[in-house]
DNA sequence: AATCTTTATCGTAATATTGCAATATACCGA
DNA sequence: TCGGTATATTGCAATATTACGATAAAGATT
């Protein structure tokens, strides 16, 4: 036992919760963050901006990259990051719907 | 090492971070899908409505109730459970902020 | 009181995640 | 070509998560 029984839960509900686990650490949300504040695709100084060695935050990167929060572009030497729109797009929509749902017609608690 | 290092980030990447984290595993997409689809606090029956040993299900609910995305009032012998509207809230906002940005000037990628 | 039902907790095994140093890879400019 | 810069990968240790059987706790029912 310890692994995830993924095979139990729809495959929807498997790719949600894999693009939400991506963001569920504050690492990576100050990467989200930073992308977002800059507006543009970054390349390169992701690592300065983050207190984790460069290891860590590649790896942090990859993450987000493969549950497709994040794309990279390879720019010369670089490589250039920006955010997912329609990823960001994907989740915002689930949550939101969750939230309509509940706020129409709550009963108790 | 191993340790998720809190101490680097603001509180709110932080709290941020917890909340999408404790929604991040299907297990618990699928309660909050399952507490959304019936639309009412629910009493009892989670246990039987995912493909979990009753162990397994406490622990995830304790999760959702400790992230602030579920609440929970003792109803005589069973347990009232119901999404916490304003933390799902707070989620979507977060969510909405960033896509708002990132569409409202995307330059490259 | 004895038992049933519902939920929580403990203990434990399997697996996953986090973080970093060291190293590898790959493009760049001199 | 050689060194410099940027990023990825490997290997490993520390820690966290997931899952479940067994058991506990507490109200309900008989």
């Amino acid at each position: 036992m310890g692994a995830t029984k993924a095979e139990h839960f729809t495959a929807k509900q498997n790719k949600i919760a894999a693009m939400i686990k991506a963001l569920g650490h504050p690492a990576r949300i100050a990467i989200i963050e930073y992308l977002m504040k800059v507006n543009v695709c970054i390349c390169g100084d992701i690592v300065n901006e983050l207190p984790l060695s460069q290891a860590t935050v590649s790896q942090h990167l990859k993450e987000l990259k493969s549950a497709g929060l994040i794309k990279g572009n390879i720019e010369g030497n670089a490589i250039c990051y920006c955010i997912d729109e329609k990823a960001i797009n994907t989740l915002s929509e689930y949550l939101q719907a969750i939230s309509q749902r509940i706020t129409t017609t709550k009963n108790c608690c």
